[in-house]
DNA sequence: TGATTAAAGATTGTATACAATATAGAATTG
DNA sequence: CAATTCTATATTGTATACAATCTTTAATCA
């Protein structure tokens, strides 16, 4: 995982607490392939992990569960979700209805300072790809559609893109054609040419093509087998 | 409230159990202006309703806060959610987006034995209405939708129009123009119609008007005054 | 009297003990 | 030896006690 973890803005319906830092790491662990679908989350395990009583546990395990992004079984524990191949179709169909309009959205009102953070962030993704901090790229290719989302202003599908990128990671692990490559093109950049000329056409057609081109590199054929107990990456 | 509540499914993430049957009657009584935004739901009192623990009703309690019913408070306490005059505004816009889009997928594979069920639903608002039960009424005519979702058999866009439909109820609550007219059009029956015709493009129109129609019955200018405490009306 | 402060009460936050359930391993049986 | 049952262990589910915080009321002072 990165050594600079993205100090980006996450986002829970959690207060400010233990339960909100727990939340957040783990959030983090997932979202950057550090925490693999299928992996058990023991309430021991991640109580010892980070100092805190398994009532604190409890709550960020059950937010995450509401953020699907953990599988809370009753009486057997929360496991690390596991999209099935349905519900990958699905969650890259709703990208597809929903982001080239919040990109389109984006394009009319963005300034040239978030297009100037926007850069910078492409830059660190580079970086992230170049030092082969495989699961920091992926993080930040994600994060890179929720900024978008979040410059748009609108709070409503701000929150749902979160969603949606959020599980597309998990959908990423388990259904990635070719492990080794990475996810990165060109489109972010094009991306940003729209964004700089306020071209709210070209941004939506932009933004849809890359969601069907991500969409086209899964494989939803079969589900990618994924072991891997212990949490122990979790220390960055 | 309606004294036969409507059976129909509910969603939650928790797993079965008296939290999830408390998240079900509290979530019931807001849907059908049981209990009004702004209304504190104490942890004792709700305990006390529902003979359960405060460890029982915080899990409740806080997987409403997730859906976006309710408003945690730290240190004060659990409210039933007051949406702001913005997140009014982009709740009905993401409608907007998302339910016609959801309407032609369901009019696409729609079968008549939905159509009957619906047909049925709408019989039973009808029935709601002419005996003045109005929150009852409100309550029906939003599962209306979610039930077109739930047709359309995408699970994803169904929990976003479930999460959408719910927080128009509150809007509903705050910003309705006039309080005294329900909030009754023909609309549904024509989507009916399309329905019944397996038409695509129909049913997306219908569906998008249908929806603005109800958007511009709000008055987005002042939020109502909602004081009212007291959660003694859950008995039903 | 009005405002400010102080104390009492009520409510939420957290840790922990105990109960219920599931899991893993040992013993038993065919 | 394979399959099954039983037992011991580990893990989650829930209630409750105590701590921290907020709210309300009472008391004090200008």
């Amino acid at each position: 995982m990165g050594a600079r973890a993205s100090n980006y803005k996450y986002l829970t319906e959690l207060p400010p607490g233990k339960s909100r830092d727990i939340y957040i790491e783990l959030q983090k662990a997932i979202l950057s392939h550090g925490l693999l679908p299928g992996v058990k989350l023991s309430e021991d395990e991640v109580g010892e992990l980070f100092g805190a009583s398994r009532t604190i546990v409890r709550t960020a395990l059950q937010a995450l569960s509401h953020a699907q992004l953990v599988t809370i079984e009753k009486n057997r524990g929360a496991f690390i979700a596991q999209p099935s191949i349905k519900e990958a179709q699905e969650v890259f169909e709703a990208r597809e209805l929903v982001e080239p309009r919040v990109a389109g959205m984006a394009a009319k009102i963005i300034k040239p300072k978030d297009i100037q953070i926007l850069e910078d962030h492409i830059q660190a993704e580079h970086d992230a790809i170049a030092s082969g901090d495989s699961g920091e790229a992926l993080s930040l290719s994600g994060f890179f559609h929720v900024m978008i989302a979040d410059i748009s202003g609108h709070e409503v599908f701000s929150k749902i893109v979160r969603s949606l990128i959020s599980r597309s990671s998990l959908i990423i692990a388990l259904y990635w054609k070719r492990l080794d490559t990475t996810c990165e093109s060109h489109s972010h950049h094009a991306l940003l040419d729209a964004f700089a000329k306020n071209d709210v056409q070209a941004a939506e057609e932009i933004m849809k093509s890359h969601i069907v081109d991500l969409h086209s590199g899964l494989d939803l054929k079969s589900r990618r087998q994924t072991k891997q107990s212990l949490a122990s990456i979790l220390k960055k």
